[in-house]
DNA sequence: AGATTGACTGAAAGCGCTGTCAATCGGCCC
DNA sequence: GGGCCGATTGACAGCGCTTTCAGTCAATCT
């Protein structure tokens, strides 16, 4: 059993009032009182009882992060970017998955309502997911990362994809003179993919270039799904010189993969785009030109404006956009040739 | 401010006592009593508060997963292992990184010795790190991912890294009959580097191999590096027909990545194999021959042998070893010929 | 009938900490 | 000398919940 602040107060001869003003540098308290205290809590290697403390102040300096999947570095740069930036404003992060069980229901109402967490920041990449409408019963402040909840008042982050998107568009078609243009993305109801997915649609219309249905395909964001879909479509793609714009690194790698085993060159006779520039885009060869986004802001910046909000929660509502953008690597060919990194 | 245990007790016209006793499912509760307090704690969406109970109890349902970094798969993988057993056992979990700076020690014992969480998890990978000195103090039980802390009860699982490296390394030695092989560590105090160099030194000792000093180089475990050490060295180990034996997967790919820029072939003129069989060894092209290190199996272990010491603090410390073994690609050569799967 | 028992339920004592309010004390002012 | 002031400190009321410890009441026993 730990010394609690009883214990203390004897071994210092004070009153918990006092111990508690030393602990929490209230009014004054005298300087030789103090140093009494001080040594106690050394002696006693003494820590507040988080519980206590939280339940008179009602707040635990806890956040909760929650994503729809752990898995993959996408994920795990924004854990890391939003619990570099919790330390660093003096909160602990708590990580959940609302993965694809509907359990996710159940950790996001838990971590909520619960009272434990002081505010959670959560991803909705799916639109319409059931967390969506769990959000609006939430009584903590949220943020929601890559996304918005209609009706209810909350901070969130997201990112600038169109432009990015746009941008590698815009490269494919204006620098890489593309004339077939195949999109693999998530699901049909990932956010991601429907931003991606409309600014394709947009900038092939734009440059008056047809969309063909059965070239926009939707996996699940995988290497492995997109590398099964390239060992069967890749030399059909390399015959009509495609370009495949895929809407993350992984699938794009696993495109190029399957390329590779068929013995097409990329870029040389099948150029291959990605998504996200998370490090996987240098791993492969020829490595990936693709969007960057900045992930680990990302998280940083959305546990930043939850912190905002807590210490002010009548600020109004901010929506903070990131922007990404285009980098040119060599997996559709280069301006300069297929050897400039 | 969210309803109490008492505007439970008033709606449904009882005490807070009969309260608390349907929530704990405690004595019996007249089932007409039940109902009634079950319904309003439906109409006022009521949840006990996480502190209250806390205090009481002294427990949290939280347990704490530190870690040297949160970086990459390997962590990730872990990470997912971890959460999703404790979620499966009604814990909640709080994720750390004890990162390179001093702050991780802080991190430690605040997660620790606050009291807010019921028992952590730890992964030690330093020899000698401050945290292994903070473990001693910690007054929760802790269960220690690969690696032991001397003279403090407590379980622990480890991989049995050994067995896996020789395999690796008889498989090098007999299947491929290398004379050369070439060791690509991490830091000189990374305990798996420790482990993976032993199995070196032994396995090229008992098939009477010389082992140079000169071959045996300590990075950090990332792509960047081991891509910059490849470009360097590569050609000079195509020429000696020498074998990489990179002590992860991320590394070997860096290499593998610096033999292509260079227009060495691998497996032909190079070969390399990884470690921990984590995604980017299919990801490779060829793909990586490496050994399987089961890591979410690791970081659910450990959360299981967490939750039953929680449940019997007296139980015996118990050490659970699992076990890695060879996974045979393309990157070192094989049997069959370059083409196999 | 009076005593005893069993099934429920309520009152109240904290868990460890914060914050309000009052008490104490030496010094200073009129 | 009495009163007042600022500085410091202690008492104590909860925060919301669990958990004895005592009832209360109808049914059962002797």
């Amino acid at each position: 059993m730990p010394a609690s602040i009883e214990d203390v107060a004897k071994r210092a001869n004070v009153s918990i009032s006092t111990v508690s003003r030393v602990l929490n540098r209230r009014n004054i308290v005298n300087d030789k009182t103090r140093k009494r205290v001080e040594v106690a809590i050394m002696e006693l290697n003494y820590r507040p009882n988080v519980f206590a403390r939280g339940l008179m102040l009602q707040q635990s300096n806890i956040l909760g992060l929650v994503l729809p999947d752990l898995h993959g570095e996408f994920y795990s740069e924004i854990i890391r970017g939003a619990n570099l930036k919790a330390h660093e404003l003096g909160y602990q992060l708590m990580v959940s998955s609302v993965g694809g069980k509907n359990d996710g229901h159940a950790v996001l109402s838990a971590v909520s309502s619960h009272g434990l967490v002081d505010g959670i920041v959560v991803m909705v990449s799916e639109i319409d997911s059931k967390a969506k409408k769990t959000l609006a019963g939430v009584t903590v402040p949220f943020v929601v990362l890559d996304g918005q909840v209609e009706r209810v008042k909350h901070d969130s982050v997201v990112i600038d994809q169109r432009h990015g998107a746009e941008e590698m568009m815009k490269h494919l078609i204006e620098d890489r003179a593309a004339k077939h243009i195949v999109f693999v993305g998530g699901h049909k109801t990932n956010i991601d993919t429907i931003d991606r997915l409309a600014a394709y649609r947009d900038t092939m219309h734009k440059a008056s270039l047809p969309v063909h249905e059965k070239d926009i395909y939707h996996l699940d964001y995988s290497y492995e799904k997109a590398f099964d879909l390239g060992n069967e479509k890749v030399k059909e793609w390399a015959a009509s010189d495609a370009y495949i714009f895929a809407a993350n690194d992984e699938m794009a790698a696993g495109i190029i993969d399957a390329a590779i085993e068929k013995d097409i060159s990329v870029p040389g006779e099948l150029h291959v785009v990605g998504f996200d520039d998370t490090r996987i885009a240098i791993m492969t060869r020829p490595r990936l030109t693709t969007v960057h986004v900045p992930m680990s802001s990302m998280g940083a910046q959305a546990v930043e404006l939850l912190c905002q909000r807590l210490q002010d929660p009548e600020r109004t509502p901010m929506k903070v956009t990131l922007h990404s953008n285009l980098v040119v690597r060599e997996s559709c060919g280069s301006k300069e040739g297929a050897s400039v990194r």
